[in-house]
DNA sequence: AGTGTATGAATGAACG
DNA sequence: CGTTCATTCATACACT
């Protein structure tokens, strides 16, 4: 029982975890703790199976922005000494660690993945779905997927894109036409036409080019235009997550 | 879907990774490496469904505990047949491979460094290009493992069984009573004054200094002085319940 | 109130 | 070995 309550009120305040990243103890919460806690056992007094409350870091709004904007803009695995500046960013606007931005970055990243995935995904049911779905049904797809994704993090860069890129430039013969766009430095097979901007990332979701320039959508979502194939854009956010 | 499923129904049973360890070989079995597949992943018709999920091992808290001892007691990198002996000790509680406890240990190791080194860096400030290159480890082999200490909140004192994340960020006013020793060359954070070796390490720990002498300890496993700051000490156990 | 979702935190597993 | 991926846990918040 006194394990999973932490009786403190909701107070975000986050302590000092400033300055520590991932811990490397033990910590079964579930239903057992038994951790042996190396120290902490300052001496100071008795102590007893006192479950630590466990107060979550609740980044604020502005800092919320700020690692949006670092990660759209290609630095989505940023190495610990970019870490630590973000931190130190971010730290204007509220207590924060560097595991705490350390794990943002992680969470970020893998999420972004796993939502694509599953968007992705959905596409691919021979199902007839058609609806709101942009994609068309056709899937003949080719297997040329690069996806630069994490790779490197020794080097914090990746502000201009510009890998040089397989161009895998593949329509199914016969098939739909569609061509392959570089979103946030991953690869996408979209449909040529009208891209569903909105579908595919969310309402407050803004694609720029690699000029800066923003993509125009309608207000359904829906780019005026094709997506230039093998063209590299990135993703904002107006505010909010995205919901898929 | 499942807020908290208390035990969730984890099969233990970690397929066996009997015979080798990982050292090497084929690596990343599970299917569910989606990797960097973000792009057409399909046509195949029908991917092949390895039916083994392969859940992944979820040590025990008594395993944890050994585990943990073990490490504290020094053996950060236990070679082969010690893992084998670990690993059949640890089945006592549950299914477990050599693997995952090769595994546990490099991690262990791993993030142990990682905390101690953030550490490090948030007390010494930006005042030094660290290149990353080029400054190989002043310190000696050493692993260094820092024990976070109750840190902030005045009032709310206890050593949490669980994660402790929280690591105080500047030692703040005036510095805090507490000091840095290396036991068994892993770093530790003790407050100045006394320091319970019983409640720290157990019963049977003994700790002695870099020139073999015995830290007396009182009947409560109170050391009689401070532990020296950046000493050096080692446990021993007057009893070794495991091989070391 | 509960129920679902978004997300911080943790860690086993694995890659290069 | 350091870094990264995937999975899971736990909690804050939104919803009907």
């Amino acid at each position: 029982m006194f394990k999973s309550k932490p009786c403190n009120t909701h107070h975000q305040w986050q302590h000092d975890i400033n300055s520590s990243l991932i811990s490397s103890g033990c910590h079964r919460p579930p239903y057992n703790s038994v951790n042996v806690r190396l120290l902490s056992v300052t001496v100071t007094g008795c102590e007893e199976r006192s479950p630590e409350p466990k107060p979550r870091w609740n980044p604020k709004p502005e800092q919320i922005r700020i690692l949006e904007a670092i990660f759209n803009s290609g630095m989505v695995n940023p190495p610990r000494d970019e870490i630590r500046k973000i931190r130190a960013q971010l730290q204007e606007y509220g207590q924060v660690g560097d595991a705490n931005v350390f794990y943002w970055f992680q969470n970020r990243k893998s999420r972004s993945k796993h939502k694509l995935r599953n968007l992705q995904n959905s596409k691919q049911p021979p199902q007839q779905n058609q609806q709101t779905l942009q994609t068309p049904p056709p899937i003949t797809n080719i297997t040329t997927l690069t996806a630069p994704s994490s790779s490197s993090s020794s080097s914090s860069e990746k502000s201009s894109p510009n890998k040089s890129v397989g161009e895998s430039g593949a329509v199914g013969p016969g098939g739909a036409a569609r061509s392959t766009v570089f979103i946030n430095d991953v690869a996408f097979e979209v449909a040529v036409g009208p891209f569903n901007v909105r579908e595919a990332f969310g309402d407050d979701a803004i694609l720029i080019n690699s000029s800066g320039q923003p993509i125009l959508t309608n207000e359904w979502g829906l780019t005026l235009h094709s997506l230039q194939h093998g063209g590299f854009y990135y993703l904002v956010r107006s505010l909010s997550p995205f919901p898929v």
